[in-house]
DNA sequence: TTCCCCGCTTGATCTGAATCAAAGCAATAA
DNA sequence: TTATTGCTTTGATTCAGATCAAGCGGGGAA
């Protein structure tokens, strides 16, 4: 089992190299132990729906493997994504019962579920973990406010750019970057997808999309492969230098 | 000292009948005491800034009297709100010293102050707090996340009809409703604020505004006092009539 | 009283993104 | 091999909201 096989996210690794997002197989604690006990796996197929807005969820759960996103819809239709959730991510609401976005799997999906009382019980016993996940909820708190400043005020190109450099940024944190070869990852969504979250029709995506690649932002390799020669245009071309690559 | 002249909203009351966003005055309790002790007041003249994103917070407070926004800005001056705190609200972050957005007074202001460290000692002690914190920060994450739909998808009448169904319904709880003559309320933005927050121009706003005055779903009296007599048609001219009144 | 200022309204015009419509492309099935 | 299907690109046109530009109205200062 690799270190990214197990990401409870909420174990904090004192003094080990990996970033604290990952469990880390040389630290485990009295807790991680608990939670070991407490937990199971449960798998999707790309397209289902784990959960829907207003059900009861009786478990939180983090990603293993697979993408997930959490969407919002208006009765005529009309879609927002509101987060999008890759491996080692967290999902669930300790203390509320019902969420208010469906949760989707957009590719096929391992997560690591654990049922919400045992989970809450050993929440009361280890303050920790609570805080913790204050702190990872705070952090979401702050990527959405972040978002709604890109939904509200940034142009479509701003947009896009925007959307490439989160996710490059989340990839490359997830992949351990080899030195330094050119930027390179995989799209997770689809052209519709993206557009869901940036507030755009897919034909504005691809159009800008395109853009960016004539103007040399980006270069593709099929669809879906992007590289990213100068992380800093990229970043210049999403209207904010912030480091704005917060979790979420 | 009235009921809602301590809104430290830390205290979940248990039976009493006061919404437990407001602290009770008749159950207080062992932490309520606690932050009694530790707590100052901090008063703000409308207009002035109460932090700036990126500066250190070494506090966390709750408004007492008065409004505040959080704000977001791009380099080349493009406004986005984040956030409104009405009387009641909580600001801070436990756990991180930092905050990512602009908080301003719009209104003269007061504040109910807890030096973070103190604070942050005394969720140790009493791990309530820290849930009580924790469940806050998720409603307002889901909060968050339902303005991101609005920013997202809804069109400009969509999101006037939003914004004034969400301030109706805070304000409405803060007052303790007399019976039922027509909902009415003071608005507690300026056209500009409100175009902030909705990812509007304040044109556009002042437009919208007459419209839904012009058809009926408002009325007004002077610029900022609004009458409601169809609370359902209201939200019917949001979009969306989930119960969407959650905090923030 | 007058003036000025600020927040607001309203009108005319422009424009970025949506919408409508066709094709292209790559992977899988037949 | 060809057809089918799902995703994507591109083009033509439209439209909601932005932008530019006046003007209104009430409250405070002189």
């Amino acid at each position: 089992m690799t270190l990214h096989e197990v990401p409870t996210l909420l174990h904090r690794c004192g003094d080990c190299p990996i970033r604290h997002r990952a469990v880390c197989a040389r630290c485990d604690s009295e807790e991680l132990t608990t939670l070991e006990q407490i937990k199971y796996y449960r798998s999707y197929q790309a397209g289902q729906t784990v959960i829907w807005s207003g059900d009861k969820m009786d478990f939180v759960a983090s990603v293993v493997t697979g993408i997930a996103t959490l969407t919002q819809t208006l009765e005529d239709g009309r879609r927002q994504m509101v987060g999008l959730l890759l491996p080692s991510d967290f999902v669930g609401r300790p203390g509320r019962q019902t969420v208010a976005y469906d949760v989707t799997a957009t590719t096929d999906l391992l997560m690591c579920c654990f049922r919400r009382k045992p989970f809450e019980d050993m929440m009361q016993k280890t303050p920790h973990v609570g805080q913790r996940l204050l702190e990872m909820t705070l952090d979401e708190l702050d990527a959405a406010r972040e978002w709604m400043l890109l939904l509200g005020r940034k142009t479509a190109r701003e947009k896009i750019a925007s959307l490439l450099a989160i996710i490059a940024r989340r990839d490359a944190s997830l992949k351990l970057r080899d030195a330094k070869g050119p930027l390179t990852f995989d799209l997770p969504l689809t052209r519709e997808e993206m557009a869901d979250y940036l507030g755009l029709t897919l034909e504005t995506v691809s159009r800008q999309v395109s853009a960016l690649k004539r103007d040399g932002v980006i270069a593709l390799e099929g669809k879906r492969h992007v590289i990213v020669n100068d992380f800093a245009r990229l970043l210049e071309e999403a209207g904010d230098d912030s480091d704005g690559g917060l979790p979420v």
